[in-house]
RNA sequence: GGGCAUUUAGCUCAGCUGGUCCAGAGCGUUCGCUUCACACGCGAGAGGUCACAGGUUCGAACCCUGUAAUGCCCA
């Protein structure tokens, strides 16, 4: 440890050496109570009460981005205070597999090389998936220790670990078992890109500039006679509008509305489906709406959800035309072989070369795009598995509107609801390689038998009387289905063992809103489904709703935008890297500056210049503890040595001020001064600076403490940012340059100050404590106590008595500036208390070095009474409660003028505040309606403006 | 179309239960400072019809109604 310190705060090499003696010293790792009490971290865990924080899983082949480095903070702040509040603090750590992404980059490798997955075949490509895996698949977690994330790195999960991969399976058995789980012909949306389902929350549909085509159907007499009511037009023609052409191809029925008296007599007739010749009929269904187009509708059953309904409830066939690369099939005729928007060109220029063209308008409508590849997404009929959403999302919906899980902020829960109301079905199988097979085996009969392993299917099959060979489905399970298991099943779920029993349900859950239905959402469905099977701690069933839950407070955070209000993304370019940000002003400011301007619930306008406010600050802490470590050094060598060490003895020995710090536990090196004690000198015989700097730190510790509760992070920071720099730099350590005898405090408040701010900057208050303290490297501030406020030192009259002070020096400061009168020139200044009170000519007075030096004053003086004194030979400021007099040379006459003119502004300004205040006072309403201290406030304030504007008119007066 | 937010100084944002709020902070800006920690700093200043229009109230940035703009979510 440095003696000194350097004069600018450089954090690379304090991160770097810090981190890595947390690690060493097991600061991140979470003790269980079956653990020996005395293991290597010496901590003791029985007699903690948990707090848990699983990490929202990044994806493996993720890099870290704003987005992470802000919520990953948020979440680090809150694992650093629950340790530092005595709790047994676990913040698990771990990734997800990232189905689709994964599979997707390494077959663009592979590509690259010439080879598809299928040249491979499924186990190589698995085994070039897990090599990948292996070399990259732990750089985000290496990130995360840039930011000074103090996971518990022991127990770092992935979702395909085996004991992982066991959870999984296991669920899907359980549900399937449950008839929760089916497997059904749905339309599905389906990317041709990844050539896999996609579930309906992966699809983000856009407004999209399109066509709306009106195609004309010719009408099949089914009788071979026409309707004599029609219009020659219509006797011959019924026209549908579609946006996409294509799919007529699969066209099975048209569709019109029962109410709609412009069709109702066609029905019972067939029309002929031009290109591909076959009669559909025309069915009546309530879906149509009559206004929309021409009120007729095709009805394409494989290709669109709407008409998917339609057909089961018309019984009408099923024409799948496109395969699973967008292309048409068999069933498309002639246009088999064609891309799905080469066909749609084709057909409509063979409609209109047939005439069936009636018109083409624009037309902008909502398509669905894949929200991983971008690509538009295909309505697709196929064979999938589902899980049967409402049972499990009612008593999830439940637990949120009780209170049982808590949205910060708020105003989720309406999205929540919404969406758990109007829950669809959750299609979970993906048609990939890289994911949690599907533990379904199929027999040549068509039945299908679950198990968790092909031994239980086996065996599922005989006990059914089927012994022939079973094949497994080839499919995966959406990444999601195993993320959602993620609050238990990183604990080992389903066995119940001491992990899960301890840290389950977890506290606290911080995300992003956005996946507030993929992941949020069915992770408490989650938790109440397949928690039950394990008992409690005491061994008891678990049957209580919550203990169920996997979290109880869910911190939504920001969404950071760029300084113009744009997402941040990687092809707009204005997506800074965390990481060169912390290379260029370190990681507490970084973490510092996101959490500044990041208030609960709004977005955050960011910019790398942001990083300046925690760079600044952390500069700024660093010079006020090398300043107080100066100025201790100089009161030392003041103090007689004997006498020192008994106060410094005595000081250490007996306990806490603001601090809550347990039993004093280890040899202190000498001459180190901790903790003053309630019955220490430093909390009795102070002067007003040292009682106000008491109150003030606090109630800024009760404050934080408040805020942190109400998840509040950012009002911490500004809590923080306020009482260090505005009250103990600004004004404490100013006037500790003048008491000498409140050296001792300004250390202990410091040491508050870096106990308080460590969650939230860790490396530098770890750093700065070490050099204050003279604590060895093992004795880390991370596993310390958090400051408990002792309120009874929060004074309001001593902060108004001191705000007198502060006032009055900032008074003379205004004067001396006006007058450019540099700092470094004394001045003669006179002082009044403005009313004459007795009380304010006290606080002047037990301050008096403060206000000389402040005001840097030759002669100061205290003027008894309320005497006037010539602006020709005084400059003067009037004060709420004080007078300001400073004593000038001499003035020239165009300064006489500015001052003069400074004066009548001034009095202009009082003269309209008393009219003002007056016309309140006149108002009947207002004495009769106000409460009495309100009233009496405002007569106060009359007078005061009444006696400051007689004062100012007496001073223009002689300046003429 | 429905829902949820937001709109306060040039910029980014505070402003909690309506009354010391003639509205604050940081950045930027102007002026002055090598004042025995810090120029990543210190001191002082300028800068605002609190989106708009009504209403409630003795009193509104704050509550109510409507309008506009912006953003997000859902359909």
């Amino acid at each position: 440890m440095p003696e000194l310190l350097a004069k600018a705060y450089s954090p690379a090499a304090v991160e770097k050496r810090w981190y890595e003696t947390w690690e060493k010293n097991h600061l991140f790792d979470a003790n269980r109570p079956e653990q020996n009490p005395q293991d290597e971290t010496g901590r003791r865990a029985l007699d903690k009460p948990p707090f848990a924080v699983v990490i929202p899983p990044p994806n493996v082949t993720g890099i870290l981005h704003m987005g992470h480095a802000l919520n990953n903070t948020i979440q680090d702040v809150y694992v650093r205070l629950h340790r530092m509040l005595g709790h047994e603090s676990l913040w698990m750590p771990g990734t997800d597999h990232a189905g689709i992404a994964t599979q997707t980059k390494i077959e663009r490798e592979m590509r690259a090389e010439g080879i598809t997955r299928h040249d491979l075949g499924r186990e190589k490509f698995l085994e070039r998936v897990w090599q990948w895996r292996e070399k990259y698949g732990d750089i985000i977690i290496n990130q995360l220790r840039a930011l000074g994330c103090s996971c518990d790195w022991r127990r770092t999960r992935f979702t395909m670990d085996p004991k992982y991969y066991e959870s999984v399976i296991e669920a899907f058995v359980r549900l399937y078992e449950k008839g929760l789980i089916y497997r059904g012909k749905r339309i599905i949306n389906w990317s041709p890109l990844a050539q896999s389902a996609l579930s309906d929350e992966e699809v983000i549909y856009k407004e999209t500039e399109g066509k709306l085509y009106y195609f004309k159907y010719p009408i099949v007499g089914s009788r071979g006679s026409l309707t004599p009511t029609l219009s020659p037009e219509e006797r011959q023609y019924i026209t549908i509008a579609t946006t996409r052409p294509e799919t007529m191809l699969g066209d099975v029925a048209v569709a019109v509305n029962p109410d709609d008296d412009r069709y109702k007599r066609l029905v019972g007739r067939t029309l002929m489906l031009p290109l591909m010749n076959r009669e559909i009929p025309i069915i009546l269904d309530a879906y149509v709406e009559k206004e929309f187009g021409t009120g007729c509708v095709k009805i394409t059953p494989a290709h669109d959800p709407n008409d998917f309904e339609i057909g089961l409830r018309h019984d009408l066939p099923q024409i799948n035309v496109m395969d699973t690369h967008g292309v048409i099939n068999e069933n498309g005729g002639r246009f088999a072989g064609l891309d799905r928007f080469d066909a749609r060109k084709k057909v409509v220029e063979e409609m209109q070369l047939l005439g069936l063209v009636e018109k083409i308008e624009n037309y902008t409508h909502s398509v669905g795009y894949s929200e991983r590849g971008g690509e538009m997404v295909e309505p697709y009929l196929s064979d999938q598995w589902f899980v049967r959403m409402k049972p499990l999302a009612e008593p999830a919906l439940k637990v949120v509107e009780d209170g049982l899980i808590k949205f910060h902020p708020e105003r989720w829960v309406n999205t929540y609801r919404h969406w758990m109301l109007n829950i669809r079905d959750w299609c979970i199988s993906r048609q990939l390689w890289w994911g949690h097979r599907i533990p379904a085996w199929y027999a040549e009969t068509g039945e299908i038998f679950v198990g968790r392993n092909e031994a239980e299917a086996r065996k599922k099959a005989k006990a059914a009387g089927y012994e022939g060979p079973l094949l497994q489905d080839p499919d995966v399970l959406d990444t999601w289905f195993s993320s959602w298991l993620w609050p238990f099943a990183t604990f080992g779920w389903p066995e119940a063992n001491p992990d899960l029993l301890t840290f389950y349900p977890t506290s606290l859950l911080s995300t992003g809103a956005d996946i507030i239905f993929f992941w949020v959402a069915r992770m408490i469905m989650a938790g109440i489904e397949f928690m039950p099977s394990i008992p409690l701690a005491d061994g008891s069933a678990r049957t209580n709703v919550e203990d169920l839950i996997p979290f109880r407070d869910v911190y939504f955070h920001n969404i950071i935008r760029d300084q113009q209000g744009r997402k941040l993304s990687k092809s707009l370019g204005n997506s800074p890297d965390p990481l060169d940000l912390i290379a260029k002003y370190g990681t507490d400011a970084v973490r510092f500056s996101l959490i500044y301007l990041a208030p609960l619930g709004q977005d955050i306008r960011f910019s790398e210049e942001s990083c300046e406010i925690g760079r600044n600050f952390a500069n700024k802490l660093w010079n006020a503890t090398r300043f107080v470590m100066m100025k201790r050094e100089e009161y030392r060598a003041s103090q007689p040595k004997t006498e020192f060490e008994a106060e410094d003895t005595e000081l250490v020995n007996s306990g806490k001020l603001i601090t809550d710090r347990g039993n004093s536990k280890k040899q202190q090196p000498p001459f180190t001064i901790h903790y003053p004690p309630s019955t220490s000198p430093l909390s009795t015989a102070h002067s007003l600076a040292d009682k106000w700097i008491l109150s003030r730190a606090n109630r800024a510790a009760r404050d934080v403490r408040a805020a942190f509760d109400r998840f509040e992070i950012n009002e911490v920071t500004k809590i923080l940012y306020d009482f260090i720099w505005g009250d103990f730099c600004d004004w404490y350590l100013e006037i500790v340059k003048i008491q000498p005898n409140s050296v001792p405090l300004a250390v202990e408040i410091l040491e508050g100050i870096l106990r308080m701010l460590h969650p939230i900057m860790p490396f530098v208050t770890e750093e700065l404590w070490h050099a204050l303290t003279g604590e060895p490297m093992d004795v880390l501030l991370g596993r310390d106590d958090y400051i408990t406020p002792d309120e009874g030192k929060i004074d309001d009259v001593v902060e108004e008595e001191f705000a007198v002070l502060q006032d009055t020096v900032e008074a003379i400061r205004l004067v001396r500036s006006t007058l450019k009168l540099p700092t470094s020139k004394q001045a003669e200044i006179v002082l009044q208390a403005r009313d004459g009170s007795k009380r304010i000519m006290n606080i002047l007075q037990s301050s008096w070095a403060i206000l000389e030096r402040l005001g840097n004053a030759s002669v100061l003086s205290l003027n008894l009474d309320t005497q006037e004194y010539s602006p020709l030979e005084y400059a003067s400021e009037i004060r709420v409660r004080t007078r300001v007099f400073v004593k000038i040379e001499k003035r020239s006459e165009a300064e006489i003028a500015k001052e003069r003119d400074r004066l009548q502004r001034e009095l202009d300004r009082v003269v309209y505040a008393a009219e003002q205040v007056h016309a309140k006072l006149s108002n009947e309403g207002f004495i009769s309606r106000a409460p009495q201290n309100v009233i009496e406030k405002e007569r106060e304030k009359e007078a005061n403006y009444q006696s400051q504007a007689a004062q100012l008119r007496s001073s223009i007066s002689e300046l003429v």
